[in-house]
DNA sequence: CTGAAACATTGACCTTGATCAATAACGGAT
DNA sequence: ATCCGTTATTGATCAAGGTCAATGTTTCAG
C-alpha cells in the first residue's frame, strides 16, 4: 500500500487464472518468469539502474516464488519471522490481537509491497503479529540471511533495501500520526483516498479492523457520508 | 526512549550544571569533548568496532555540537527537517497537531536517542511535525547530505545507522501495536514500565498527549491504579 | 517572599464508539 | 437451485473518554 509506482493489474490477469487453479501445487513454472520480471522492475525503477544477467540470476536463485491461498497463514503469532515477502499478486494484512481476542490489522499489503514482520525477523525474537492471505497469492519471498548476503555483496540491492526500509519507516510513522491526529471518519477517507481500489478488495470488517473500530461504526460512519468515493 | 544501553546519568551532571549558564551561548568548549564521546561510545557498543583517531575526528567534524533551551524548536511544522540529531543530554518530543488544536507526542527523545523527522529528512518535503525541548538539552546534529557522505564513504557508521534505522523502524510498529491493541490504562504501565524515569521526568500532560488522551483522563486513570509504579 | 503561569485534580454532563441482538444480503460449494 | 457461512446494516443500551468549569498545587521569575 505504500507503493507509489504504477502496476498494470491487467497484465496478471490470466496468472490469476493459473492461481486458481494451481495454487496449493508447488507453482505453476509458466507463472514464474513474469513475477521475476515485476521485481526485476521495482528494483530498476527505484534504484535508477539496470540489472545485468548476473544480478538477475542471482536475484532468482535466493527469491524463493511461493503461492499462498486465501487465508493461509504466512506467519503466525509466536513464530520467528525470517522471511521477507515481495507481493506480486493478492493481498494479505498482518495483524495483531490482544488478550480479549481482539484483531487489528497492522498493515495491508497489494501488488508490489514488501511485507515481513521486521521487529521479529531483526531481532530474532518471537513475533506478536499474524500474516495472512486475503486473497490468493504469489510472493517472492527471501530469507533474512540471504538478504543481508545479498545487501554486503550487491550495491544495487543493497541501496534498493534501504530505499525499502526508509519507506516503510515513513509509512509507520504517518500511521502513528493518523491514529493520533484524525478522527475515525478522516481516517477512513484517508484510506479511501490514498487507495482507492481498497474501498471495492476489502471488506468492511477488515477495514474497520485497519482504522481499529467495529465494523457496525464503520458502518454507521458511511451512512452519514457525503458519498463521494464510495462505489 | 528507545535505547537499551545503559548509561550513567552521573557523569553528565556537571555538564548540566554548565549548560543551565551557557545554554545560549556558542557553547563551553568544555563540554563538547565528553559529548563527542558519548557519540563514539555508542557508535563502538553498537557495531562492536574500535573507532580509530581518524574516524573520530571525521565525526568530530561533521557532527555539530549544539544547545536548546527548554521550549526552544528544533523543527517547525512547515520545515525541511535537514538534520538528525543525538541527544547527549536533556530531553525533546516530536509532536504533531491537528486541525483542531489538539497535540500529540509521537515521540519523546532522552539522552542516547536519535531524533529527526525522517518522513521530511529522506523526502525533502515540508513537516507535519513540531520537534522542541522538553528541558535544556545537549545535541549533537549532523545534516543529512553529511549522513549520506559518511554512510557512503565509512562503512562503521553506515552499520552503525543501518541499525539506527531499523531501531526506529521497530519502535515505530511497536507505537501503532499498543494503540491499536491496548487500553489507555494498558498503554501508561507499559510505558512506565519501559521507561521508569519518564513518571519523575514529563509531566502528566506530557504523558496524555503521548498516550493520545486528555489530561484529566490520566488524572482518573492514575487514581484508580495500585501504585505500583507511581513514585 | 510573592504573584503569575503552568500543572494536577475533581465534578457534572455530553459525545463517541462498543456491545448485544436481530435481520438482511451475499457468495461459494455441493 | 439451495444451503451455509460470511458480511453488512440497523436498533437499543452501555461504558469510556471528552469537555467545561472550579479549585488546589507547584514552579519559578522578579
Amino acid at each position: 500500500m505504500a507503493s507509489k509506482l504504477n502496476f498494470n493489474v491487467q497484465n496478471l490477469q490470466p496468472m490469476e487464472n493459473a492461481l486458481l487453479i494451481t495454487a496449493a501445487s508447488s507453482g505453476n513454472p509458466s507463472l514464474r518468469p513474469s513475477a521475476y520480471e515485476l521485481l526485476f522492475d521495482q528494483i530498476e525503477e527505484v534504484t535508477n539502474l539496470r540489472l545485468c544477467k548476473t544480478d538477475k540470476a542471482i536475484f532468482q536463485s535466493v527469491f524463493h516464488f511461493k503461492m499462498l491461498r486465501k487465508r493461509q497463514y504466512l506467519l503466525q503469532q509466536g513464530d520467528i519471522c525470517n522471511s521477507l515477502a515481495f507481493v506480486v499478486q493478492g493481498a494479505l494484512r498482518m495483524f495483531s490481537t490482544n488478550g480479549r481476542g481482539h484483531e487489528a490489522i497492522i498493515i495491508f499489503a497489494v501488488e508490489r509491497d514488501w511485507l515481513a514482520d521486521r521487529e521479529s525477523m531483526i531481532n530474532q525474537g518471537a513475533s506478536d503479529y499474524n500474516i495472512d492471505a486475503i486473497e490468493d497469492c504469489v510472493l517472492l519471498t527471501i530469507t533474512y540471511q540471504a538478504l543481508e548476503a545479498l545487501r554486503n555483496s550487491n550495491p544495487a540491492f543493497a541501496a534498493f533495501f534501504r530505499c525499502q526500509i526508509k519507506a516503510f519507516a515513513i509509512a509507520t510513522q504517518q500511521r502513528i500520526h493518523r491514529a493520533l491526529n484524525l478522527t475515525i471518519e478522516e481516517q477512513y477517507h484517508d484510506l479511501l483516498e490514498t487507495n482507492p481500489a481498497f474501498g471495492q478488495r476489502f471488506s468492511q470488517n477488515m477495514l474497520a479492523s485497519y482504522l481499529g473500530v467495529q465494523p457496525e461504526t464503520l458502518s454507521r460512519i458511511r451512512k452519514f457520508i457525503p458519498d463521494k468515493i464510495q462505489a
